[in-house]
DNA sequence: GCATATCGACTACAACCGTAGTCAATTGGG
DNA sequence: CCCAATTGACTACGGTTGTAGTCGATATGC
């Protein structure tokens, strides 16, 4: 199931507030996207279609809630991003960020107690 | 400058080998990809157009050679991701890629030596 | 009760993407 | 010398994506 960058939005939002209709979605995006109400209403249609989404009927509208969980979806996406961009090495991904100052002392932090575990 | 994953296969050929014709990258990339020498030129042809390679002629054919540095273009890729994905977040990242043992033990201690140098 | 706003369903449409075909010129093999 | 293969330029075409419009039904404010 692929999601395009757009649909991501939807699904950010989403994931944040389950069960909401596009209205709500709408108010969420309006101060980083000036999108259309119907723009969000297609994007909202098409993940219902992919399966991305689940509807329950709440008077004349929809509520929509994601269908898949946030953790797996950025897995499957984080895997396929290394294997197409980086042969599937990851260690260049982390050089990069942290070149590119993506990596904040709390990453860095973070990334360390995670290395603490992997080790084991 | 935005290179699709299509045109990203072949850019990766001549990051690898700089300065071959069409024949050559279709040459390098027959066992992976079932590419008409045709769909090649194409994707050559669009990435020339997007300013991603530079041409030298060479005789009746085209000499191609990227214009930007594989580096940079990772770098530039790798943030956009982990924006669009994880908020700008990169320590989730890799805890996702350890998760799906997209880390080997190699990985691990690259990782571990790029720690060692950002903490400094 | 009636106009208006809103909903979901359907439709639109240009750009982009993957995949390739046509064409005219040219070159290399016999 | 001629024919087949190759080259770059251009064209094709269906599917996807971003962005929105139309339409008919319905709820809502007055």
């Amino acid at each position: 199931m692929q999601i395009t960058p757009a649909e991501l939005e939807i699904m950010n939002v989403l994931w944040d507030q389950p069960g909401v209709g596009a209205s709500e979605i709408a108010e969420a995006l309006k101060d980083d996207k000036s999108w259309n109400i119907r723009t969000i209403k297609t994007l909202v249609g098409r993940l219902v279609e992919k399966g991305a989404l689940t509807t329950e009927p709440d008077g004349r509208r929809y509520l929509y809630r994601p269908a898949i969980k946030r953790g797996d979806y950025q897995k499957k996406a984080a895997k396929q991003f290394v294997d197409r961009m980086f042969g599937g090495r990851a260690a260049p991904l982390v050089a990069h960020l942290a070149d590119s100052r993506g990596l904040t002392p709390e990453d860095i932090a973070d990334l360390e107690a995670l290395l603490g575990e992997l080790k084991k």
